[in-house]
DNA sequence: CATGAATGAGGCTTCATTCAT
DNA sequence: TATGAATGAAGCCTCATTCAT
């Protein structure tokens, strides 16, 4: 049932969406919807959770906590870009849809705070083993904030580049935030610190 | 009444936004609107285009053409994260409402493009300019769309930290995009090729 | 539900009927009427359709095929004042409503038609069976077009003229297509080819 | 002013019509419209009292009173037929707007008994001429009555062929009446008691 | 448990009508 | 006098939500 309302309120919006046409691609009957889900927001809501849940799952179920950070992050960014490719619709209704609907902005809020917590993490620890000046948690956060931004858009340039592959994504967002325009000019470009896992059924 | 219905929009959406609020909120009756704009759509969409124009012209005119790419860039940033503060609500309405209706999804990527164009130009010419291996016109448009995200991102970050002033977002956001954080990580800063310009008023 | 529609439809006309009298004296909400008739325009539509069929309905039933000619147009022309005795508002939606509105006006046109063409055989059997001149496909269409308005016109009369018996305008109607005024003027009188048929309950 | 006004309800209906619309056709502002004829009724109503009187003019200026009756019907029906050819716009709001329209149907049943007690006079001098048995004046109004239903049937056709000439029409209907559709079968046809007069300027 | 049938509420849109100039 | 500008009122339609079965 969550992905029916999943699919439609990404095609449609929260507004745009009717309760009929969920309960229809649903396969049961409105009242059903209503005895299960409450209301249409509970409904939306719930969809929004289990999207949050799914991605923050994947990706960290992809970040084994015992590698360096750098690796981490690798694999975190990785696994966001697939989870966007496999989950359009959740993905839609979290960044494009949720964000303007200031009733429920509040929960991705959350779940993006969550990751972006996450990378924060990451960035820290990635100094403090480097050695590094520490930079302070709120610059870091914001870092963080960005670099998010960053895999969203590239995201959303995936899905209207189906040709790319996933990992090409994940690799130009390494390099953007590992070694900068600057670097690249000269030459100097990120490589993934670990052999790249081939794809499942390759 | 542009202006009332971009704060309405920006604060329902688009469908949740009623022209009752909007014609009350704009001081006239709603046959006026209707007068003047025609229909709920098209008022969205005049709200959306006068917003990008904004911004594409806030863009434009902060980044000389005859400057070198760098300072073109550094220029743009200060430029849309000043629009950013200034104009919340046409933010708003562009970047969190109108991305969700698919039926005005387009005008906002458009609007999107453009300054994605613009960016990867400088780009391009910031490459250019150092000798450097030219990477191909898409993958600078990737690049481009990607570093256009990490604004957004950004921006939504200076939205809800008000005391953040919008030079820092800026030089944060050049850091990352011409540094990257391997080199930040060793102690190199980016710095503003020209001197930062004082804020009006101060 | 055609019925209150009916009613309501033939006191106002299409545009001054509001959805909202026409459910209240259905007895049913307007969200009812959109399930069921789907918009104002279907709904009226069906109701012209529906007062045709039970008009051409009520001719053909009158007019068995077996009868000659002339007493078939005597029956169906019997037939048609006593429906529109009987469903005063259904005749009142087609003939004084339907017709002015454009959109509408072909679909009670086709109506007429079938009636017309109805009529235009009978002259034509009529005239064959006398082995008179034949006037000719055009010719007696133009007449069975008048004659249908000749009756038309008599059916408001009727209207007018409660006391009236249906049968008198049959008969005056009779009268006046097949004796003409200069033979009334003579003296001469068609007379019923059958004993008229008591109405029921006489 | 009245002609814009005419020519708009008699496409578009009485409600469906907007005063929008006939200010703009009539080349003036709204404001003088409501000053002149005070409200959209009064301008309906003027619309038809303007038409009625120039379709019983025309009919009275046809019939002079000196001649005798079946000439004076003759004439008149020749006049209606003229009329509604060269006033479609004003036939259409007399005889398929102004009838559904409760408000006002009581005025254009005025114009139309004008006509029909006329016609019905001549039926009665006819009769008198002639010598025959005097039916009774209502018997004479139904007739009356009837007839003009058969002018207005014929009126449409009319319109509906642009290629028949009104005085086709107007035989077919002198025809109809006078002769009635046994004599026709008997091969016996009315002929113009006087020399059909040519159309103006010929 | 599951649903067909039903509705109150509300939104977009338009129109006859009137000021203020 | 003539009009551009403005509006209260009302209509069509749809939707989230709930009974009664």
């Amino acid at each position: 049932m969550l992905d029916a309302a999943t699919a439609v309120f990404s095609e449609r919006g929260f507004h745009a969406a009717s309760m009929d046409e969920i309960a229809e691609r649903a396969g049961i009957s409105k009242p059903m919807v209503y005895l299960y889900l409450g209301s249409k927001g509970e409904l939306f809501s719930a969809c929004i959770r289990r999207a949050g849940g799914q991605l923050t799952e994947a990706i960290s179920a992809a970040a084994a906590p015992e590698l360096p950070a750098e690796q981490q992050l690798w694999a975190a960014v990785q696994a966001f870009f697939e989870f966007v490719g496999e989950h359009r619709d959740a993905w839609a209704v979290m960044f494009r849809q949720a964000r303007g609907e200031g009733e429920f902005a509040g929960e991705v809020a959350g779940i993006r705070r969550l990751v972006v917590d996450n990378v924060a993490d990451l960035f820290a620890r990635a100094i403090h083993s480097a050695g590094a000046l520490d930079p302070g948690p709120d610059e870091l956060r914001a870092l963080a904030h960005a670099l998010v931004g960053t895999g969203e858009s590239m995201a959303e340039w995936l899905l209207d580049h189906p040709d790319e592959r996933p990992e090409t994504a994940a690799t130009r967002l390494m390099n953007m935030l590992w070694m900068g325009l600057g670097s690249l000019i000269r030459g100097e470009v990120w490589r993934s610190p670990v052999p790249v896992p081939l794809p499942p059924g390759q």
